[in-house]
DNA sequence: TATTGTTATACTCTATAACTATA
DNA sequence: TATAGTTATAGAGTATAACAATA
């Protein structure tokens, strides 16, 4: 009965307001519409190339790291093993990537672009330099760095062990 | 020639910085492993709902507009049409969210949470006000209010009319 | 036994198109 | 004609589990 009283006498806005949470202030939900409109950008910046963000951070990495194993990429993306065997495969596809099995370790795939990958990722880097340009001016140009910094920490705050989880007692925590 | 000059010369991190592209200064890549890091602790303080971050906005949307239907949804979350009618069948079928049609506009479906979905929403705010808090523990006190406004900034920055797109000459201009 | 990679499976989200029924 | 919603289809990404080959 005090739920229906409290339900009746307040709205759900209200609700929200007094508990502190607001979908429009939520870190979670404005994360996720950023990246909305940040993928936006780039699927319009790279809508000829048929090339998603994911598979742009791959060709990066193994073009700063050219030998690299699948990984290698596991742990520079953050994408789990399965999926990243799947992008490899799509990149192959495409004529980007070749993989061959590495000399000293026959379970290792070495990864490396190909001719045509090496050339296209030159100019896919600039296109990403620009989409994040773009992105970066609908902030004042004094909180750019700052907001940068601040994904970043955000960014390397979960570890892919898993074992961050468990350790975040802070959630329980209250 | 100039091509290979410049690949044998000069390693693929250092035309990075030269460029001024690095991945990990990425807007576009710390995004998504920001968003990565906000799933996981996201999943681990839902985990025993099997809610995702998206049926929980949702959720929330519901309960602050009761008697929305669909469309509103679709404007309140960026999520497009088809994707927002399995949501919410999913939700139903949780038993978290009822609808009918409306009765001024037979096409229109009115939602509202039901009872159950009421009462547990309650909690599911305040869970998810605790992961934003955890999320925003990464960064110093004074960067708190400004990461979030900046990120709002950029969440707003897309309409969703697709309009904005062929708007952003920015892409072009250089 | 542990690691590398693959495959199978499944689910969420996204997107497009075609469709129904209403307006 | 346009709108609200559904369905079908497709693809991307994610995740788990099971497996083969190798270390």
């Amino acid at each position: 009965m005090s739920r229906l009283a409290i339900d009746g006498g307040m709205r759900a806005v209200d609700q929200a307001k007094a508990n502190g949470f607001d979908l429009n202030g939520c870190v979670l939900h404005l994360l996720h519409r950023a990246q909305q409109a940040a993928d936006e950008a780039f699927a319009a910046a790279f809508s000829d190339t048929g090339l998603t963000p994911r598979q742009l951070a791959v060709l990066v990495i193994v073009g700063e790291r050219e030998g690299t194993n699948q990984v290698g990429l596991v742990e520079a993306t953050g994408i789990d093993r399965s999926t990243t065997a799947d992008l490899v495969r799509r990149l192959m596809r495409k004529g980007l990537l070749a993989r061959r099995r590495a000399r000293h370790d026959a379970r290792s795939n070495v990864l490396r672009l190909t001719d045509e990958g090496r050339v296209l990722l030159e100019s896919f880097r600039s296109r990403a330099a620009e989409v994040d340009r773009m992105l970066l001016e609908a902030l004042p140009e004094g909180g750019r760095a700052g907001f940068v910094e601040a994904l970043g920490r955000i960014a390397t705050m979960a570890p892919l062990t898993g074992g961050a989880v468990a350790d975040r007692s802070l959630l329980a925590a209250e």
